[in-house]
DNA sequence: TTGTACGCGTTATCAA
DNA sequence: TTGATAACGCGTACAA
């Protein structure tokens, strides 16, 4: 049986064990493969296991002057829409030896910048910056300036978001799949419209209320700024906006309400319930993101869908095939409309 | 204004610029406080700021032998349970200079001792393994024999579930959970039950079964084992469990259903609807955890309510006061049963 | 208080 | 193919 070492073994340990060099027991075990003896090798592999060897990936690191670890920072980790593209990001990351360490910025946008600073102590080879961007140059200039740095010390950043920083991003095609929404209900009979809209300093809030708009417009449908409430990206952002828009409001002003992102959409059919309101028959409503944890409310949510686990998969292959990209890459993600229940079925002629 | 050299700013490059010695430039910005002149110091603090020093981690780690990185090892990420747990941790470990590296098994039990021989590696301060243990003692001693190299390393490892493992452990209290609820829902009159069973070896799912049996029995009411049906921890496990139990039984067998968790219960209360029964009406159902994004379903889920944020906070605690630990340390958390639309109401006499 | 020099565990360069 | 040895960047005895 082998014995148990006090303390870490080293790759010395396994040398000596093996009665071989320093030299050759790193080549047996990490360094290119044919260039140990059948039988060195295996006496070396044998020493290893009988030890419960674990390189220290540390002197590793600083050996070869780069690591196998990869920061993801998220808004919030406890928001499904970020779990889910975190899954992505974890899934992909299978089988690459990587490491992913997790940075949650607990929606405090200049936190992003300390974590950058944080995992650049790291020395870590990538970072995946996940979650909308701010219109906050202050915060932004300060990013960029981070952002420099780390990449001037050999490490790849990637955003998830918009394309708002010089890096390789995927951007969600927010203002696009809100333009499509916008055009489906209008479709559906609706033409009242007001909109749960989120911070008004986040950008994805802010291109979905614009995309939203926007089809509206196409349709020939003005949106009334009265019935633009904004409210944080939350879950009781969304009730309490939709209490806002409906103490605002009289009685049909309104036929549907689009809420910027799915949670905000529950806590506004909480709101409607409340308000002696029933979805969809006195007021439609539509959610966005199509976040899975919430596919089986009832009623079941209108929204765009957007494959977040795939987000994050994408984000992951632009930090793998960094070395040979000349330039910052884009990668576009669309979203798909999905009416469900929560609006009304099309009027049929 | 700063130049931006190329290649990562080292500790020497501070102290060459600050016109001091290594050691006094590494005393300046990590070593204990009151050891270095004060005109020095600010040259030093002056110099690593213009050049955007970061302290080189693993450097440090190798220096030190120790690291600042957690690893925290969970099931899945996409999953509420987890998140919600995985956020806890994160937030305890603000401000705790610590690293949170994640690790997703894909629900995987073999998954765990990998991630452990990697943290080990990264020669990690802890590890914490957030997750149902399993009755597979295989995996259960493989896990074991790598936590003894792991803490024989100096590491700290801390388990969140049950205390099936020599570690520090945040025991949730399924059983007794489990019971609580069943005397609830006889307290609402509710007599012929089923239950919705999760994976046969995960210990959380036969826990929370066994409670359950056992608040029953104290009842006089006995479980079929007829009426439990065994499935996958999740949406479409419940939803499929569902459907089985649904087809095996005639109508008038069953009044209540309790589904180990949340998850399953959603998908438990589709089938129901599918099979043309309301909720709670025709039949009563019950879940597990509370998980906070599926409060707002309809009808409202009753449930045991887990602080799950809590959890994962008093595992970073057990981490950052292992220290002083003299044996392995048990922290229990209860879960305090909510009960909503999804039964009904006590009958008044 | 400040500086010198060694060690942390590994990889990589050079000889042998 | 193998082995000796110099980095890698930092902390910290020890000496000054």
């Amino acid at each position: 049986m082998a014995e148990q070492p006090r303390g870490s073994v080293t790759l010395m340990d396994v040398a000596a064990r093996a009665g071989v060099s320093l030299a050759t027991a790193s080549r047996a075990l990490n360094g290119s493969t044919r260039k140990v003896g059948d039988d060195l090798r295996e006496r070396v592999l044998a020493a290893a296991r009988s030890l419960n060897y674990a390189p220290n990936a540390q002197a590793q690191a600083m050996a070869r002057g780069r690591t196998n670890v990869v920061g993801l920072v998220v808004h919030d980790i406890a928001d499904p829409y970020f779990s889910s593209i975190a899954a992505g990001v974890m899934e992909a990351a299978e089988g690459h030896q990587v490491l992913v360490t997790l940075g949650s910025t607990l929606r405090s946008p200049g936190r992003e910048v300390d974590y950058l600073v944080a995992l650049r102590g790291q020395r870590s080879r990538a970072v995946i910056l996940a979650g909308s961007r701010m219109d906050d140059s202050t915060v932004a200039d300060a990013l960029r300036r981070e952002i420099d740095i780390f990449e001037n010390d050999g490490g790849i950043v990637v955003a998830i978001s918009q394309k708002q920083l010089p890096v390789d991003t995927v951007v969600i095609e927010n203002r696009l799949g809100a333009r499509d929404l916008a055009a489906s209900l209008v479709d559906l009979g609706y033409r009242r419209f007001g909109v749960l809209a989120g911070p008004d300093a986040m950008l994805t809030a802010r291109d979905r209320v614009h995309g939203f708009r926007e089809g509206l417009g196409r349709a020939g449908i003005d949106l009334d700024p009265a019935f633009v409430v904004h409210g944080a990206f939350t879950r009781d952002g969304g009730h309490q906006a939709m209490g806002s828009l409906l103490g605002a409001v009289s009685a049909g002003d309104l036929d549907c309400v689009f809420a910027v992102n799915d949670v905000m959409a529950v806590g506004a059919m909480v709101a409607c319930r409340e308000n002696g309101l029933t979805v969809p028959q006195d007021l439609g409503l539509a959610g966005f993101d199509d976040i899975s944890t919430l596919r089986d409310i009832n009623p079941a949510l209108t929204t765009v869908r957007l494959p977040l686990e795939k987000v994050g998969a994408t984000a992951f292959e632009l930090v793998v095939s960094a070395a040979e990209r000349t330039k910052a890459r884009t990668r576009r993600i669309k979203g798909e409309v999905v009416l469900r229940q929560s609006t009304r079925p099309a009027v049929t002629p």
